[in-house]
DNA sequence: GCTGAGCGG
C-alpha cells in the first residue's frame, strides 16, 4: 500500500481541506490529514494524504511533488520510501514499493 | 499575527 502520501514543507496555512481540495484533483483522495499541533494549535508543516490507488497516489506526486505553493516548494512523496540496498537497519521490507 | 522540524496515532 503505497497510496499514502507524505505531505512536507507545507505552509501553516494548509489545512486538511486544503490538501484533500489539492490530492483530489489529481485522484480521489482516501483521507487527508495535515499534522497541526494539538498544543498550539498550529499546523507542523507536514501531513498526510491517502489516495484510493496508488496510481493516483503517484499522479499526485507527480503533480504536487516540487512544486511552488504559496511561495514555498512543497514536498509530496510516499510515506516512508523504502531505501533499497542496506540489510537491515530502517524500514524492513515490506511497505514501500514503486 | 509570527515561525520551519520534516513521517501521523
Amino acid at each position: 500500500m503505497s497510496s499514502k502520501l507524505y505531505v512536507g514543507n507545507l505552509p501553516y496555512s494548509v489545512t486538511d481541506d486544503s490538501l484533500r481540495s489539492n490530492f483530489s484533483e489529481y485522484g480521489a483522495v482516501a483521507s487527508a490529514k495535515v499534522m497541526t499541533d494539538r498544543e498550539t494549535g498550529r499546523s507542523k508543516g507536514f501531513g498526510f494524504v491517502e489516495m484510493g490507488t496508488e496510481a493516483e497516489a503517484q499522479s499526485a506526486i507527480d503533480g504536487l511533488n516540487g512544486q511552488s505553493v504559496d511561495g514555498r516548494s512543497i514536498v509530496v512523496n510516499v510515506s516512508r520510501p523504502k531505501e533499497a540496498g542496506s540489510t537491515g537497519g530502517g524500514y524492513r521490507s515490506g511497505a514501500g514499493r514503486y
